[in-house]
DNA sequence: TCTATTAGTTCGGTAAGGGAACGAATTAAT
DNA sequence: ATTAATTCGTTCCCTTACCGAACTAATAGA
């Protein structure tokens, strides 16, 4: 479905449906208030037609991004707009605090933008880790304390009222990505994220792949790097220990003796540093392994790279010169056009798109993406 | 949908639709001829009621297993169960030649089992490659000549004068253990043929998984192993080149120097031979940092190890051995129940499927299997 | 003003399926 | 043997979702 000014004729012409049904089924979304009459077309030869656009103030979904130190929550309309944004810094408490601050800030958002709290039907919370459905926690997250032992989604919907969506960030990236970043129209796509850790995220055949127990794209645990049967590698995992914020760091002060942050690093390599060079190097030599990795496994159209490491150019040029030597078809890589707002675009893809399903027939399974790719200017704006 | 003999009421039951729609359905299907009347119900209080059950016989598909030295086609009818079987060595002229051995073999077995040509419906035949929809060729398939420059598909087509689908041999493998093996109930499901090369089936969210060009599973560029940024591994793939039949074969000559086959190499291991016990010992560790990767990348549910040397217990029990070592959570590793029949079972799951859903309602999407898995004993049996 | 063209409605019809009532057949209890 | 309880299967009518054809309405351009 496409959204902007549309008349009857043209939505009967692109769905196939027949004029009279049309007609009907906007009938209906109009006495409901989902949809409404804008204006009327003219130019052309024939009778001039009524056009619709959807209501977007009839409903709204909050999509939150949280991490290790920030939340950041904004409100999205059923138009697929960005109303409002907040961020502030994730509550050290963590666990239940957590929570009720992520409810507060939808709250704020929602009266900044005198948005009726009535009209939020979804929230769609993204944080790294591993979402369990069943108990609502958030596994595997180190980062964010205490969300591992309660129900983190129940104490959201507790203290906001309205359902809540859990979903891994690095998930949420490549469903944002593919609805307004470089991976549109690919139904095999893979996100890896590059940063404190490393994690992908994967859409096969149309479709979000969670994995048997929520962990597909655990990229830390892939077995190169260290040696993957070493007990420290059962932790951290193998890939992790190395390419990561922490692996690169060590790996800097082994040749150099400085103990540096990785900014740092990149800032000395783009001085000529000899050794954060090799850092460097190295760091994007597994990262393209990688890539391998994951297109052997799933053979995607196209991997995008982003998180903090990931998503600096002088790692995804490198990477792109390594491939062509490793792997016998050509990968295309591309740096996350979204930046850091991959997943918040994501939770908002999952919110908006769980909302039309609900009105406008749920044609698409779970885990699909069907929204208009167009209007949605603000979003992608929003993404800086 | 459950086979056997089943009451209206039952499928009313257990689909739930309504007791008269479901009268309606099965009386169309009566009428087509592919239900019949089988007895009735009787001990419990209550009327007693009609059973119906599928006519076997009243559609069969052809499934085939392309190997580089031979060739295995069997029939299956609507009711699951395997009529006839012939084997004979691969064509050696390659291309239409064996497209042509192909449907000649089908009919044979038909006219084997007196099953007339009509009634057969389509040949799903499994190769090792990628097989191209588009053309119907089958690239990237070294041990069998020239079929990836003609249409294969098309030739067997024009010969044999069914519709006929092409399938990768370890996505038929993955299909088979889902449907008849270690995988059922599974919808994360891997398979890892190790034997000549290596090659991984992916069934993910209950779909079998292709990737963008048909080549999800090419296990055999993992980037490690060999050096994966080497010209030689642009090639035959990193991981390829060490862990399958000539990787062993060239690691057991560099230890002994002997240049002995595969199966020899099992021999003398278990002869205590030290040499060859390293060999095994690497392999296994290879393989099990496969597993690691397929699990990193996917998360399947199980992973099931097939192949003439991935399905040897000497390996698999290496493998499990080393796994706890390198991953976080446990993987659950078991060796293929179905044998090399893994793809023949594969190739009428889709045939059958593809049949089924077109005659009983397709509500299930592509790639997935929705058939009985009580009475199809016969196929079991002839696994081996 | 007339005409081609396009928009939208009215009217009827079809396919898939549901709900309720009811007759038919069967076992179990009296 | 009769009756009650239970289950099977049908009949009748309803709803939902859609389509096709005919028709009316509006508009640009000749």
């Amino acid at each position: 479905m496409n959204d902007g000014p549309i008349s009857r004729a043209a939505i009967a012409k692109s769905t196939g449906l027949s004029k009279q049904t049309v007609s009907e089924i906007v009938g209906g979304l109009e006495d409901a208030g989902w949809v409404r009459e804008t204006g009327r077309t003219s130019g052309h030869v024939g009778r001039s037609a009524v056009n619709y656009e959807i209501v977007p103030e009839a409903a709204y979904i909050a999509a939150v991004d949280l991490g290790g130190t920030k939340v950041r929550a904004v409100i999205a309309d059923l138009a697929c707009s960005i109303h409002g944004e907040r961020v502030e810094p994730t509550d050290p408490k963590g666990g239940v605090a957590v929570a009720e601050q992520i409810a507060r800030l939808c709250r704020q958002v929602a009266e900044d933008e005198s948005i009726p709290l009535d009209k939020l039907a979804l929230a769609v919370v993204g944080a790294p880790g591993v979402p369990e459905t069943e108990t609502g926690s958030i596994q595997m997250s180190p980062n964010i304390g205490g969300i591992d032992t309660i129900d983190f989604a129940g104490a959201i919907r507790t203290s906001l009222g309205v359902d809540v969506v859990l979903e891994n960030d690095v998930n949420l990236a490549v469903l944002g990505e593919n609805w307004l970043g470089l991976g549109q129209g690919a139904s095999n796509l893979a996100f890896i994220a590059l940063g404190t850790g490393i994690g992908g995220g994967l859409i096969l055949n149309g479709e979000l792949i969670r994995g048997a127990a929520n962990s597909a794209g655990e990229l830390g645990f892939l077995p190169f790097g260290a040696d993957p049967f070493e007990a420290e590698s059962k932790k951290a995992g193998a890939l992790e220990r190395v390419v990561a914020t922490v692996g690169m760091k060590n790996r800097y002060r082994e040749l150099s003796g400085d103990a540096v942050e990785v900014p740092e690093i990149f800032d000395r390599a783009e001085q000529g540093d000899q050794n954060a060079l090799t850092v460097l190097d190295e760091t994007a030599k597994y990262l393209a392994r990688a890539v391998c990795a994951v297109c052997a496994v799933a053979n995607p159209e196209k991997v995008i790279l982003g998180g903090s490491i990931g998503e600096r150019s002088e790692l995804v040029e490198r990477v792109r010169a390594l491939l062509p030597a490793g792997f016998s078809r050509p990968i295309t890589v591309e740096r996350s056009a979204l930046g850091h707002s991959a997943s918040l675009i994501g939770a908002a893809a999952i919110g908006l798109t769980q909302l039309r399903n609900a009105l406008f027939g749920a044609e698409a399974p779970a885990g699909t993406i069907a929204l208009p790719s167009g209007r949605t200017v603000n979003l992608s704006e929003a993404a800086q």
